[in-house]
Formats: C-alpha cells, structure tokens, sequence
DNA sequence: CGGACAATTGATCTACCTCAAAATTGGTGG
DNA sequence: CCACCAATTTTGAGGTAGATCAATTGTCCG
C-alpha cells in the first residue's frame, strides 16, 4: 500500500470521492467536496486550548485545504517521506506508529476529529514514523506554506501549535510510564479514560459511551501487548463491569474506578472545561 | 528536597557557589560567577542544528541568564510547578522523570549540556512531571519573559527552539519503541548509542568513551527494568565485550555490534555532520 | 577504619508471551 | 433470509523474560 503524500500513487489506490462514513454520534456529515467551513473543527479543537480573535478564527477559515476520504488501513504519511502539507483529520480514526525489522510495531497515539497528526512535519522535514487511518477517514490536507504564513501573520496561532505539539509530547511521556511502569491492566484502563476525554472534548462521546473502532491487535501494538493478553484483560474489565468493548464502542460501567485502576489524572490532557 | 524554582527554599538547600564538578573528559572548566559567555554552549547546540546570524548570537549572548551550582539528586523544577524560568544545563547531568503512587518512577530522558531540559514550560505552564539533577551540576536560569521576547524579535530563533521540543518529542517516541517493543539487552543498548552520540556532538565523548554517571538504578528507571536485572544484562554486554561501564564512565567495545543489537537508527536524533 | 551506598549473585515467582485451535462476528453474494 | 467467508476474538496449555526478595561483595569517602 502506497503512502498518499509520498504520491507514488493517486488514482487507482482508493480515495472513495462522495463515499462518507455515515455520521454518528452527533458528529456532522461532512461533504466530501472542499468546504471551508470544514476548518471549524479546527478553530473548535484550538479554542478549547485558547480563545482566538475575530481576524485568527478568519484566517483559519480560509486556509486552502484539500478534503479527502480514505479507506481504513491506510497510510497517509510513511517513516521517511518528505511531506509538504500537514493533515487535519474531520472525521473517523488515525494512528502514528513505527514498523520495527522483525515485524513488529509500536503504535505511539491514536487521533480522532480535530486533530492534526502530523504538524511536526512543519519543523521537521523527514518523517520518522508513519502516519495511517484506523477507520475509513476524512482529511483536510494544508501545504506547509499556507501554515508558515499563517502563523508568519499570526504569532500567537504560533505559539497556539507549538503548545499543542508539547501537548502531544506530554501524551508520550505519560504512554511511557504506562508502559515501562504500569501493569497491562492499569494501562490499558488509563488508555480508555484518556481516549473517552478526548472524544468527550470534541463531542463524540456522552453518558460514559464513545465509539473505538480499533482492533484488539491495534490496542496490542499501542500498549506493547500482545493481542491474546489484550483478550484476558479485557475479559477480566467486563467482568469486573468496569468497561465493555463490543462492536467498535466503548461502554464504562464505573468511571470512578476505572480511573482509579489506572491511576489516571487528566491535567496532562489539558482540556479545558 | 526542595524543588528550587518553586522557592520554597533557598538558603539552607544547600547550592555550592564556587564548588564545581571536577573538569573531566576535555570538559572546559566553567567559572560559577555568572558568567555571559556560558550561553555559548546554548549558541553550539542550537548550531548544530540550524545556522545562526550574527544578530541571532548576539542577542542569545545578551540573555540576562543567573548562573547555579548544584548538588546532585536535587530537584529543579516539580511536578505541578508554575516556573517562570527556564533552565540550561551548563555542566552535569540531569533528567525528567514522574514519580507513580507505588513508590515506582519513570525517567523519560536524561540531559547532558547544552540542554534546556524544562523549554516546554515555555508554553505549558503547569510542570507535569519533575527535572532533577543527577549529578553535581551547572545550570543558567534564563527568565521566560526574556526567551519570550527574544523569539519575537527573532521568529527564526522560535522555529529552531520549536524544533527542539519536536526532537525531544521524537526521542520519547523512540524510547517508547524500546519500552514497549524490544527486549532489555536491545533497549539498553540504545540508550547507549543515543547518549555516546549526544555526547559526541558536544564534545564530551570521542574513541567510543564517555562518562555515564548514572546508577544502575536510575538507569532501570529509565529503561523500565529492575536495578537487578539491570547488572545481569550489563554482566552480559560486558562478556560479550560490547560495553563496560564502570566508574561513571562508558567504554564501547564494539560500536558497529552494539548498534546492530539495538536495531540503532541515529537520525531521530538530528544531528548534523 | 567504618559507614553508606552501589553492584553483584542466587533462588524463587509471576505477568505476560507464544503457539494453536475453536468460537464469534460482520460483511457479501446468492 | 441464509450460507459462506475472512477477520477478529476467545480459550487452553506451556514457556520465558524479567520481577522480587534477600544476602554478599565492592567502592567511595570522611
């Protein structure tokens, strides 16, 4: 499968034009042809971190962007392209994650509506990880120059994205003690109360439900486990009536201790609200 | 122990004026009397990234920077500190890390200088994890608003400073890699790689040594592991004539092994030459 | 010389892995 | 609506990397 920004293939590679997930939980149908206003995700996601001006909310608006629907499975960015756009994702699920030699992987963050995976690309030029959807998606991609410009004009949209880019390191950071610290229950229960509040945050998720379409081999590679151990833990959740995973949703039956399981604290989120 | 920028103590904390480390390894003495010329090590590093122009060196050189003395196994910055400084390593060694409820701790980095471990907090004003010393070391304290003015007044200076954070980004992915997916005889063996490489890009290691004054346990808390576990796989390497590590210091035996062993792939760590 | 800390070694235990087979699910075409 | 297929999930059985506990040795330094 080729890479979409490497661009060693276009056409015959599967980019369904008007084929769109159907809307769920309460997420808007987006038209598949370039829509301005399908920037507001954006301006939506970024105010939850800062409260923009009339002239910063307008000049994201009219940033040229190509929307686009991708299958699921999909690389969108590989380990050592040069890409020379940025991508905001509108709808459905991305990963980040690197392929190792002996056929194993680790993924590093899941992404959903709002945000923009691959904004390191800004700064640095050569990938070091690969970029795929999870879900069939729908992404708005951004030349690089228009960024630059943008925050070129705007400073403090600058220092907006570089906040949410150190953001992004306090997320690996905190996978990291999951990993090297926590037991595969603990972290795996701090993936979904990270995973929830975020969806929450973008309202794609109420009443302690959120969709998670991601594999039990995808949750395997995210939390350095194996996909039969994924199994177990998951079996002892539902019994405990923690949290049930069926059918690409998630279910929490006890917030309070499910964050408590995992020794969850939100700030590093650093969701407002 | 006191974290220091938080201020709750000062005086009987214990920093040494005047009592430095030892020079070691063609390590300049540096005088602790403040001293402008000790951002020169910022102006190299930020060199061997991106080129800089006279005004741009100029003005890093002007920055009002307090120099400081200090023990080792002091903490600089705490986990949910406001600081309004940043901090530059001059000499010594230091790392992030966040201490768990258990009584576990996860270091997510070790610092060496011409670092600026805490740049972040530029941005993110709620510290979430700690920065300590871990040997005796010198640091310069450069105010935020100082920082802050100076990447207005040179935007170039805020992209290379951003880059920054994006590699530091980049090495937790890495380590995350090791933590999740490698076994402990590999991820140990990048840690070493990455760090002898650090240090060969600031002139503290050549001819495959360099010092490591790091304990066995500080370097499982790094890597995820057991100090136990930590001593059999060092007995290993050393069997194996790949690494020694005694007396604080690193000697490699065998670079091209080691590398290979770890699956070693240097360019997510930026460096020119 | 003595005391604190760091490293080593041995013995035992366990969380999680691997391999392999069975059961379930979801999508597709007839 | 059913039958069929591939992909995913579940379950079982046995193996192992690395943890834990505890005692010994080595090192540094006042």
């Amino acid at each position: 499968m080729a890479s979409i920004i490497s661009g060693s293939v276009t056409g015959a590679d599967g980019w369904e034009r008007g084929a769109l997930p159907p809307a769920k939980q309460g997420e808007a149908a987006i038209p598949s042809a370039p829509d301005p206003r399908s920037l507001d995700v954006l301006i939506c996601r970024l105010e939850s971190i800062a409260s923009l001006s009339d002239e910063e909310r307008d000049a994201i608006r009219s940033l040229p962007a190509k929307t686009r629907v991708l299958k699921p499975g999909q690389d969108i960015v590989r380990d050592g392209d040069k890409p020379s756009q940025c991508c905001l994702l509108l709808s459905g699920w991305a990963c980040r994650y690197k392929q190792l030699e002996n056929g194993r992987r680790q993924i590093f963050s899941f992404h959903i509506p709002g945000d923009i995976p691959d904004l390191q690309s800004l700064h640095i030029h050569t990938m070091n990880h690969s970029l795929a959807t999870l879900t069939e998606s729908t992404v708005a991609f951004i030349q690089h120059e228009s960024l630059l410009d943008l925050i070129e004009r705007f400073p403090r949209l600058a220092a907006i994205l570089w906040r949410e880019t150190l953001n992004d390191a306090a997320a690996f950071r905190e996978w990291m003690i999951g990993i090297g610290r926590r037991t595969a229950f603990e972290r795996m229960a701090h993936l979904f109360c990270e995973l929830y509040l975020r969806l929450q945050a973008v309202g794609l998720a109420r009443s302690y439900r959120c969709p998670l379409p991601i594999t039990q081999v995808e949750l395997g590679d995210a939390l350095g486990l194996s996909n039969v151990h994924i199994s177990r833990v998951l079996k002892e959740m539902r019994e405990q009536n923690l949290v049930t995973l069926r059918g690409g949703s998630l279910t929490i039956g006890a917030w309070d201790e499910l964050t408590r399981a995992a020794g969850f604290d939100p700030t590093y989120l650093h969701l407002e609200k």
